[in-house]
DNA sequence: ACCCGTCTGTGCGCTGCCGAACAGAGGAAT
DNA sequence: ATTCCTCTGTTCGGCAGCGCACAGACGGGT
């Protein structure tokens, strides 16, 4: 079994970033969580019950279509929280939340999440910026569909994910990772084998380790920059205590 | 000039929606504005000055890549409005909004949306189910730029712009088309006349007039009825009240 | 009435991605 | 060691959409 300490809840930097009156109302609800791989959180009509805060876990939103077909929009690691329907209003969407990367995160109840979330303090501000974030990853991977190719995607996805793991070493297949981009699985084969040609990565089955991550970037799109700007601009520290805009032009490419 | 009682404020659901007393506190300060063809609403960057609620005019949210090309990723007309970010607390987004259908639309300051969106009312509730359904298209958007076709995007296009519109004579250029589905032009003159042969519309030189509604609701593909249903879902008149759960199952199809 | 800028139709060849089918290769379980 | 299942590599044909180039056609402006 996990011990707490060996996943502390500011592992998540929303929980992180609440101040202490907050945090302290909070604490005793939250609830560890081991999230296998594959686990679903939620799919389209459930009635939400709980709100997840990743803390080694990944999890991707993703809508499957009637066909069968899906394509992940965004994904959700030790920076966020799954289940903004909750506190939006909606309490249910029509995508689906699965755990890409096995791991452990902190559940909240619904009803706990909303009462802190109606006061309308400093958390309420917290997740609104952050759900702002959210909306310009889900805004950045509509353009990257639209316009980048399955070799950009797999680098910006594999630097996401790198962002939220702590090691360069993703277990994952490549069968799965083509089922988040949409794509086929052969498009990834082709496009991990480039990469592993060029020496950014290497894999095995269900292995992806990333050898020269600077590689990578040189290769990615602009959307990644652009998410990765949007989130620290809108959830870094010093945007902590109010609405107001923080710093700008951290490292956003334009 | 636009005389009032041709323009009401009304005419926008989210203000219609409104209760009365907030409605009495945002009137004086609600501003009519024409909206003409192009006008731009804001940039990357720009720090918003007002939040606009459309009445006839339709306006799109897109980004632009640093190539030059882009994509919309929403479309807003007067079931809703344009400048969330203000009270999401980012102030600004990465993506533009711009006028596609000349019309009129009323703007607020941004202090005074501001000031009421915290009073944590039944504003704030509208205005966070109104950006859940935003999500909710966004997300829509991303599946249909990967796994649909050209042709039942325009459709899906030309469905959700009808419905903005009180007339069925659209007033746009193919190439504007071809720019906001993200797509080339010469694939629109393609896609459009499939289905003037088809004899769904008609059209001339900057003009498009749909001539058969049932028509294209036979080709178009999922995403156009899923929107749509959490759009009704998420704001119609039942759903003012509180944050609860209304009827589900409209007509969503899964 | 004219002119010129913009919009629309059409024709290439090209390429990135899809669909399907199959062979080999790991790795976990027995 | 053997078995079996899943994951990975590779091939081939097909097609949707792209980039480019050009011709005609419309319509607003003077």
């Amino acid at each position: 079994m996990a011990h707490l300490d060996q996943h502390p809840p500011n592992q998540n930097r929303l929980l992180k970033a609440l101040e202490q009156a907050e945090y302290a109302r909070l604490a005793e609800y939250l609830e560890l969580v081991p999230l296998p791989l594959g686990e679903i959180l939620y799919e389209p009509g459930d009635q939400l019950q709980h709100a997840f805060f990743p803390t080694t876990a990944i999890v991707s939103l993703h809508y499957v279509m009637e066909s069968g077909a899906s394509a992940a929009v965004a994904g959700v690691g030790h920076e966020g929280i799954v289940g903004i329907s909750l506190f939006m209003g909606g309490d249910t969407t029509p995508s689906s939340a699965a755990v890409q990367t096995a791991g452990h995160g902190y559940r909240l109840k619904r009803a706990v999440l909303k009462q802190e979330f109606d006061r309308a303090g400093s958390m309420q501000a917290l997740l609104l910026r952050y759900t702002q974030a959210l909306m310009t990853q889900i805004v950045q991977t509509t353009v990257c569909n639209r316009h980048h190719s399955i070799d950009q995607q797999l680098c910006r996805w594999l630097l996401v994910t790198l962002d939220r793991m702590p090691s360069s070493e993703l277990v994952i297949t490549q069968e799965l990772v083509a089922s988040m981009l949409g794509v086929r699985r052969e498009g990834i084969t082709q496009a991990a084998g480039k990469l592993q040609a060029a020496g950014f990565i290497s894999y095995r089955r269900g292995h992806i380790s990333v050898l020269d991550r600077s590689g990578l970037e040189s290769q990615v799109c602009e959307c990644y920059g652009v998410v990765k700007g949007e989130f620290s601009r809108l959830l870094s520290a010093s945007a902590r205590d109010s609405g107001r805009t923080p710093r700008k032009g951290l490292s956003v490419t334009r």
